[in-house]
RNA sequence: CGGGGCGUAGCGCAGCCUGGUAGCGCAUCUGCUUUGGGAGCAGAGGGUCGGGUGUUCGAAUCACCCCGCCCCGACCA
């Protein structure tokens, strides 16, 4: 991409109404735009961050069985009426009349609509285990929206949804996507820390909420240190291990009754950035979603629903990774690889041999961002620090006369020396 | 939902107290010079001062009502 083609319209000021940083550089960087409070449109370079961290969601639902699916955002209050939920949600629901005055709202959740898709087609345990996922827009009629898309009223999660035709095998769809949860963070960058949580208004028995750690979370989370020295990575990660060892937010952390001794309890600040529930029959039962099992007998299922504020997580890879220039991206999230800094377009030798880079980076298939604007170097630099992007290629007529670019590390600051084959090899890789 | 604050050019702000029809920096446009860390000079454009009502000869400025946004607290992917 081109920069002077492209719309990346970046701030040099910060707007008064930002508060922390991931919202400070989510508008400086020419992410998001807001419209009404809470409500925002996602400009490219937002929404190719967003697009990359959905996709990493869809590799691990999928990797972990899970079935996408596409349900809509507006439903009928009648399934709402038959779960009992209507009025659990209270004001946060946005509610709509339609033209025929039928009683509509904004969906900020989905259990009832997948409840409906389960029992219209299943009929025998032996369908079961089933989970179907989707990543689609909630709203959710906050009172107080904040902190940019870390609070918004309309915000992009991806919420899956179990079926299992017992407790036992529901929890094993429950280990599976506390796993897929812990690996989908971590493909990220980010670690986050499984807390026992409560469940709120989409009920059960069984919730886990994973937290961010950074200093600017919404929450106080307190956990054993056991946290510190595991590895997240790991490919035998045990979901049992992980249960059993204590973490817990704020409201439900008992400083009295905690069972880690003072010298092992860390406690920090949290970003939640997923919650997962088992919560049984609780709509299964009062929905008449039912199969029959081995015995003959037919009976509700058992099931339990997973979320992930994806849009909430780019403002969160964001809190977990800047510094005082900009965003610092983790490459499997970053809005393009490699930016090229062209500093003297005018320059026929310097610019020939930007052009030639961005065109072979390009067919390496290198997701590049060619800044040939008519720009100073510290404008460009500090757009290029500002957004981000993972390697900065350097092309002016100083090395241009000896065949060299510079190739730096947003992370690491290092810088290399580089002729145009190695550069190209070196970033294809 | 309780408490507080703000709304003046695309962004950041001053002017308001003490009424006299709007200003600064950045950004934008044109020209020239410049070009390895947010350039310089010269010129130009851009505002129903959030909206309404009232007071007044006269309202960005005073009063009342409404709307919007932000912050603190109680609640949540």
């Amino acid at each position: 991409m081109r920069l002077s083609r492209y719309f990346l319209p970046v701030l040099k000021e910060t707007p008064a109404e930002a508060q922390i940083v991931s919202h400070q550089l989510m508008l400086r960087a020419g992410m998001i735009q807001q419209l009404a409070a809470g409500i925002y449109s996602w400009l490219p370079l937002g929404y190719a961050v967003l697009r990359k961290v959905e996709a990493i969601v869809h590799e691990e639902m999928q990797r972990a069985g899970a079935i996408p699916i596409l349900m809509p955002t507006i439903q009928p209050a009648d399934l709402w009426i038959e779960s009992g939920r209507i009025n659990d949600y209270g004001k946060e629901m946005l509610r709509i009349q339609d033209r025929h005055d039928r009683s509509m709202l904004y969906g900020p959740t989905n259990e009832e609509n997948v409840t409906d898709i389960f029992r219209r087609h299943v009929r025998s345990f032996k369908q079961l285990p089933l989970n179907l996922y989707h990543i689609q827009w909630k709203f959710r009629d906050e009172v107080r929206p904040r902190f940019g898309v870390m609070r918004g009223r309309e915000f992009l999660m991806k919420d899956a949804y179990s079926f299992d035709l017992d407790a036992a095998g529901a929890e094993t769809s429950y280990d599976a996507m506390f796993l897929a949860y812990l690996r989908t963070f971590r493909r990220m960058g980010l670690t986050a820390i499984p807390m026992q949580a409560d469940t709120g208004p989409i009920g059960g028995k069984l919730s886990h909420e994973f937290q961010i750690l950074a200093k600017t979370g919404e929450s106080e989370v307190h956990f054993d240190a056991a946290f510190e020295a595991i590895d997240f990575s790991a490919d035998d990660l045990s979901v049992a291990e992980l249960k059993a060892l204590y973490a817990a937010a704020d409201d439900k952390h008992d400083p009295a009754a905690c069972p880690v001794p003072a010298e092992r309890l860390r406690s920090g600040r949290g970003i939640e950035v997923g919650h997962i529930f088992y919560f049984g029959t609780r709509y299964s039962a009062p929905m008449g979603a039912t199969v029959i099992g081995p015995d003959g007998a037919t009976q509700p299922v058992h099931m339990g629903s997973y979320g992930i504020g994806v849009s909430r997580l780019v403002g969160a890879l964001i809190e977990a990774n800047h510094d005082e220039k900009g965003i610092i991206w983790p490459e499997a999230v970053a809005p393009f690889k490699v930016g090229i800094v062209d500093l003297r377009p005018d320059d026929e030798l310097s610019h020939g041999l930007a052009e030639q880079l961005y065109d072979r980076l390009q067919r390496a298939g290198v997701e590049v961002l060619f800044d040939e604007r008519d720009e100073r170097a510290g404008a460009k630099f500090a757009t290029m620090e500002l957004i981000g992007l993972p390697w900065t290629v350097t092309v002016g007529p100083r090395g241009a006369k000896e065949g060299k670019v510079e190739l730096k590390s947003r992370a690491s600051g290092e810088t290399a020396e580089l002729d145009p084959d190695a550069l190209v090899q070196r970033l294809a890789g």
